[in-house]
DNA sequence: CCCCCCCC
């Protein structure tokens, strides 16, 4: 199999000029990992493979739409692979190759290690700059590494040619743009554009086109507009600010192919993003943009879809696809907007999948009042958000795009799912129960207990968050629960009147209180011990039983009482935490509230160690 | 350079 292997490839292409490159380098796969990526992000997984042409090894990052090939258990370890499409990004001071197409030579199967490659040198070092040994972990955030010049121009112009990289060429299109006009030929995938590299055309279709909005606030005005781009490779996000709302506005439209190029590359600020990508693109002056002729051989959509039961495992505010069966349309209400105190017109519909469950997904505006989709119908959505509330709903974004029984595979499955058994099915909800919650769409900074007390947290102005990974050593056996008013979001509590029970709130008589928790446990890890506050949704979890149902225990049957505690105790969890100061007796303390907890994942778990421990050498 | 996306 060794003399398949294109040897010495990994050094040209990492020292060379991509007219250089070999073009289409057969190596050998070495290892094939998962990136750590938030599970909770909804977000595609993303693998790093190491290849080896059996004198050198390289990073390289796998293009999302190569994912199936590792899930097939095709491209694994001692594999070999055919690069057919691949260009090079720098990260950290070092290329990474990021391969949008291969084949896997099965033909070879799978070997052990050919030779004993070496790893190349970083960039800097090829600059003759010593640099430290580069942080693998950092790939899981390939944002523009700070410490990397700002001016991509300076390192790919005034280097030596032997370490400033020309953009790689990718597919030849005979048919694009004449580069006379101004355009290249060389047509880039959009997974591969970055901020290094600024010779490039994409051909890509119009997936999503904003309208107009003007913004005012401290920082001045203007205008902009976005479109989401897409083509077989990826999608990125596209703004355009002020002229360039001018001057390119009108061109685009939804649905359309285009080629564009000198546009800048930014990063995306993740926190914004609705689409799976590290950068987004700001049209310029100069940028270019010119319809294709031939309008097709680009997707029409791209979809990374969460199952509705998976999405009882997302992150609130996380932006996700879902596809569902249509199974009640709500009536078009007016809200009113307590921030802006404007009205807005929503619709509720529900949709349902094969996971059994059922979901609420909120329209907005025209797309509310315009609904027509009939009953039973497919609905894909696309960049939706998810809310909590009662549980997890969903919700449009003005990004976010629906499409109507479209012509996919998981569209045709789910109709077939329907009428076969779907139709006649009872759905389960994701109930008001406490979940992985986040603040801002991600889980809050990790912290020991040491930390907590370290760092003040819950001592200023503002509460803090944090999450805490402990056992629980202790539960207190007084006021775990207390009589709750049972009628919906009251939780007030009620008093026995003899027979009956008051509630001062609702000014109401009830036959019987419904409890709830209020415990305080006690958290232990590795550096120490912390009180924290427990309400219904996370007692419910800790003591695997109602409030009321242990309530009744600890009235009738002492026994059964002490082997729940006893149960429940030295359990292991990830506890979403809230510390806030508050006066008790005149004195200022910090209070610790529990607001969700999830089960160790073991497995996530010692990813984070490895991670940590090799982020610590 | 926006980044709001609303309500129960």
């Amino acid at each position: 199999m060794a003399e398949r292997l294109s040897v010495g490839s990994l050094r040209v292409i990492n020292t060379s000029d991509s007219s250089s490159y070999p073009p289409n380098p057969v190596l050998q796969v070495l290892t094939v990992k998962e990136l750590n990526s938030n599970p909770t992000s909804g977000a595609p997984k993303r693998y790093r493979v190491v290849l080896s042409d059996s004198i050198n090894y390289a990073q390289s990052m796998l293009s999302t739409q190569l994912n199936h090939l590792v899930a097939e258990n095709k491209l694994a370890k001692g594999a070999f692979v055919q690069l057919t499409q691949f260009t090079v990004n720098i990260m950290k001071e070092r290329k990474i190759l990021i391969v949008l197409g291969l084949d896997v030579l099965t033909e070879l199967g799978f070997m052990e290690k050919i030779g004993n490659p070496a790893g190349l040198e970083t960039v800097d070092s090829l600059r003759q700059q010593p640099q430290p040994p580069v942080n693998e972990g950092s790939l899981n955030q390939p944002s523009a590494p700070a410490n990397y010049p700002a001016n991509t121009g300076s390192f790919y112009g005034n280097n030596s040619p032997s370490t400033a990289p020309a953009p790689p060429p990718m597919v030849k299109r005979p048919s694009g743009p004449n580069p006379a006009n101004g355009y290249s030929t060389i047509i880039y995938p959009i997974e591969g554009l970055s901020p290094y590299q600024n010779k490039w055309t994409i051909r890509a279709r119009v997936t999503n086109k904003s309208d107009i909005k003007h913004w005012h606030n401290q920082r001045g005005e203007g205008k902009l507009f976005s479109v989401n781009l897409l083509d077989e490779s990826g999608e990125i996000r596209a703004t355009g600010f002020n002229d360039q709302v001018d001057a390119f506005y009108d061109i685009l439209h939804e649905g359309q192919v285009y080629y564009i190029s000198r546009c800048r590359v930014n990063i995306a600020k993740k926190q914004f993003t609705n689409v799976q990508n590290e950068y987004e693109l700001m049209f310029e002056r100069d940028t270019e943009i010119k319809k294709a002729e031939d309008q097709s051989a680009v997707p029409v959509a791209r979809f990374s879809f969460v199952s509705l039961q998976e999405v009882g495992n997302v992150a609130k505010d996380a932006v996700i696809d879902v596809i569902g069966v249509l199974q009640s349309i709500g009536p078009v209400q007016q809200i009113t907007s307590r921030a802006t105190s404007r009205g807005f017109d929503k619709r509720d519909i529900t949709v349902v999948d094969q996971t059994g469950f059922e979901m609420r997904i909120t329209l907005w505006g025209k797309l509310a009042i315009e609904f027509s989709a009939p009953e039973e119908s497919v609905l894909a959505f696309k960049g939706v958000k998810v809310n909590d509330f009662q549980g997890r709903s969903l919700s449009m974004l003005t990004s976010s795009t629906m499409s109507t029984d479209p012509d996919i595979q998981e569209s045709h499955l789910l109709k077939g799912w329907y009428d076969g058994q779907g139709r006649g099915q009872d759905f389960a909800k994701h109930s008001n129960n406490a979940s992985i919650s986040s603040v801002s769409g991600r889980s809050a900074e990790r912290k020991t207990i040491a930390d907590v007390q370290a760092e003040h947290l819950g001592m200023s102005e503002t509460p803090d968050y944090f999450s805490l990974k402990g056992t629980i050593v202790y539960i207190r056996k007084k006021n775990v629960s207390y009589p709750a008013c049972p009628a919906p979001d009251c939780n007030k509590k009620i008093f026995d009147q003899g027979g009956s029970w008051r509630c001062e709130k609702c000014n109401k008589e009830y036959d019987a209180p419904q409890y709830r928790y209020i415990m305080t446990i006690a958290v232990g890890d590795h550096t120490g011990q912390l009180w924290l506050n427990v309400f219904d949704d996370v007692g419910k979890i800790i003591m695997h039983k109602s409030a009321d149902e242990l309530n009744d225990y600890q009235e009738n049957d002492e026994n059964a009482f002490m082997n729940c505690m006893a149960e429940a105790c030295y359990m292991p969890y990830i506890f979403q935490c809230r510390a806030k100061q508050d006066n008790f007796k005149g004195e200022t303390r910090v209070r610790y509230t529990v607001t969700s907890l999830s089960q160790m994942n073991w497995q996530e778990e010692s990813k984070k160690l490895i991670d940590y421990i090799q982020g610590a050498n």
